[in-house]
DNA sequence: GATGAATGAGGGTTCATTCAT
DNA sequence: GATGAATGAACCCTCATTCAT
């Protein structure tokens, strides 16, 4: 009953606490040592599985994209109407931000790098072309039943949709700055999600 | 004709060139041996004015944020027709943004550390209360000419007009992964911009 | 069919892997992972056949020394002349050290430990006394038939031999690159050979 | 009088440290934290002048060269009849490595490494053009007054003149070993001395 | 005999900062 | 104001070795 028992455990509290690390300081500012204390284990360990800290973290990020791409097909938006579909997407992106805000964190770090990690994953591009033939049949249905302009591009369309709430949050603390006041009041944050729908709503009616 | 000859010159090559290596490799990940050398300053200097390292990220910010609302309130806002006001001041943050990355780069930064930079500068607080102001009495202007509904709050509003372009530029290297398409090709800039004032008229009209 | 079948084999693998990796990066700067490596071994099995890195390298350093007395012994020096053997062998060992540098890496490696390993090595010992034997006879028999002068050591004569091209091969990097020229040229080498020869014969007529 | 008050001598101390702790271990093996403790400095004040390990080797072997070349160039061979400037120049090799067994440690290093930190040396390579200059009018004196042979290459001279010597030096803790004998007893040295004379006068005459 | 997982100590290097001048 | 030299802590990473199976 020794720790060394579960390997698969062990690299996952590895990747947990990698995950947590980077999104707290950055990947510049992340501390390997901090990463193997939380997870636990020894920080050899990081590099016998991952390699070393740009793999740890590409290893993160590319787990994160799997989430919430996972979590997105669980939507099953194709059996739903497409305007009915495309408000579902925001509102799922939006509650996962709020949720996740350290998936936030990483694709700010991985910006700063210039995706310099994500360059050298496969994974990830073939994990989003589903994504985006799923939303291009949405429009594809709209447009069809007459309640979507035509011309609209997937990709753009997408980042409409999760850029609508991204700003908000993931630069909540320098706006509630800058502006003192709490971004994130539950009030204040209801208010944003049906800004936002209509927003949509009104941007692609034909 | 030595090279101290002139202080405010040397303040001002160390600021410039902390903004650009914070910009480039974020606070944890900038050097301060990089930022004396390419200010061609002796590293003590940097302590000599800023204190240290936050010291200079500080002032660093604060510029930009000085920067970006004096481009702003050079558009004189308050003279223009509301819808063409709020119009302008979408493209130019979105013009701003693209002919600035560095200050979305700290702003990331910032954000990643919870603001506790800016919790500490009273100045920039001050900076932002003519903004507000101003978006206030357009909005104002607006309502009362009968063209913007009614009840819409002047922060959330910039944060939408900010937002609507910043999730495309800043997360630009990892959607263009993602996704696999050049998204600062200039159709796709000049497509994106088109795309976002349609977005505002839409939202806000009564 | 499994990995495992031949012990003996593995064993013989993981020595290998150990000279060339002794012999390309000395004793300190080799590492066991790489060995293991080479040698598509477990790295437990080093330790489990050698005990550990000294073990390994000792044992590396008595095959070699095994190998090139074996090697000299097929020469049967003791059915030659007496001047014939002499320069049979100079020629021998020239050669033995051209096709097999990682014999003079090994000997640098430990003659930097000071012969640490070798100290604790009953086998080398005995493994010499025969050529020492071998040596003296051949003096002896060039002394009695009036060739050689008398007085010479054998031990003194071995170093000389083999010494003679030594420097020239094991110092080639650098004597290549501070006089700007190629020892490694086929021309040049045929010209040390016969140079050593002739020192040889001339050293030790009567 | 605090610890900082001569940059040249601590830079000095550093490679005087540096220059033992490769003799001793070889590059591999040599640690930088011994190396500072050595010459009583700060650790990073080795990166500050070296640059890093190999920048530090690379130091100690320039040194290691100059030092030598220039106690031979304070022999004046040029002044000396031919003979005699041959055999003052292998006695006087001889007598540096015995004295100075640290440089015949650094080279076996450099060339375990196959010269790779000369490579990148100009100093070395010029430093090395007045010796066979020197050797070459030498051997030219020595020509036209009939008491050399002909056709003799200054450089494979050289390597003859110092290698003559080397193997049984730089080797002495392997043969000590596997011949069972003392070979740095005075009396072993002083024969050896005069077998290598007398080598070299019965190579070279005409 | 053989293996993947695990370890603690220490490797070279770099960090932001400060000293004396 | 300005400088080269100096510092100690900590950085990421790797080492030879051993554990449990």
């Amino acid at each position: 009953m020794r720790k060394g028992r579960d390997p698969a455990r062990n690299r996952e509290r590895i990747l947990r606490a990698a995950t947590a690390e980077f999104a707290r300081h950055g990947l510049g500012g992340a501390r390997v040592d901090r990463i193997a204390a939380r997870a636990g284990a020894n920080k050899r360990m990081l590099y016998y599985y991952y390699g070393n800290k740009d793999g740890l973290f590409l290893a993160a990020l590319e787990e994160q994209y799997a989430r919430i791409r996972s979590a997105e097909r669980a939507l099953e938006l194709e059996h739903l109407e497409p305007r009915e579909a495309l408000r579902r997407l925001m509102l799922f992106t939006w509650d996962y931000y709020l949720d996740h805000p350290e998936f936030m964190s990483l694709l700010a770090s991985e910006n700063l790098h210039r995706a310099g990690h994500l360059r050298k994953s496969r994974r990830v591009r073939e994990m989003h072309s589903p994504l985006v033939k799923t939303l291009r049949e949405i429009l594809r249905r709209g447009e069809r039943a007459g309640i979507f302009r035509g011309g609209v591009d997937p990709v753009q369309l997408y980042i409409s949709i999760a850029g609508e709430g991204y700003f908000y949050l993931s630069n909540r603390y320098t706006l509630s700055q800058i502006f003192g006041r709490d971004l994130m009041a539950p009030r204040a944050l209801a208010a944003r999600a049906r800004h936002m729908a209509d927003m949509l709503v009104a941007a692609l009616r034909s």
